[in-house]
DNA sequence: GTATCGATGATCT
DNA sequence: GATCATCGATACC
């Protein structure tokens, strides 16, 4: 089966329905002429009404790009690393999907050199180090998903799906809205 | 203006 | 398991 990018109709239903849908799907850059290549193993939605959604408490300049239209990132800072998510839904609603970890594939050697010699799930399992790995940081917010830097790519289903509580929020800690592959060796815990 | 707090990760013990 | 680096967004005065 040919690899191709996801239709832009993909991200148009609710963040909680696309989310376990990522699971499989293959998130590609290229940046200063470096292609990486990663397999999605683990996500978590952030939704509407959701008090640990960055969007609930309305537009900010952080967050402006969970407003705009789906099928684009939401990249943002948290201390010293960065998260990617992907923007859902219909423009406006403000959701997303976090990608917490991913199974490296191409551009190892250039993962593992951004990611100061890290092996396993030290390379990309975890949000901060899927962006370090992959060389994301915030001036790729708002990108598409589709264009030359940045490409989310069809892939294979996992064979099982697990859900759980996410990961290092305080509020809505009990809403099960992270989705993994529980099979995958990189997962973030 | 100042204070507080992270959707984290590295480095300890 | 505990601590902390480090900085932008947000809350508060």
């Amino acid at each position: 089966m040919r690899v191709r990018p996801l239709p832009k109709n993909f991200y148009l239903p609710t963040a909680a329905e696309i989310a376990p849908e990522l699971l499989g799907a293959i998130v590609k850059t290229r940046i200063r002429g470096l292609t990486t290549t990663g397999r999605i193993v683990e996500v978590e939605a952030y939704i509407q009404g959701d008090e640990a959604c960055h969007a609930n408490r309305g537009k900010t300049r952080r967050n402006a790009s969970m407003f705009g239209p789906p099928g684009h990132a939401y990249v943002y800072r948290i201390h010293q690393s960065f998260c990617l998510n992907l923007v859902t839904g219909k423009k406006g609603i403000g959701e997303a999907v976090l990608i917490r970890a991913i199974e490296p594939l191409k551009g190892v050697r250039i993962m593992q050199r951004r990611r100061k010699g890290a092996k396993g799930r030290l390379l990309t399992g975890g949000p901060g180090r899927v962006c370090q790995a992959l060389g994301l940081n915030l001036s790729h917010d708002g990108l598409p998903l589709s264009g030359p830097v940045l490409t989310v790519l069809t892939g294979s289903a996992p064979g099982e799906i697990e859900t759980s509580g996410r990961i290092g929020i305080s509020k809505n800690v009990t809403a099960f809205l992270r989705f993994f592959d529980p099979t995958s060796a990189y997962l973030s815990r």
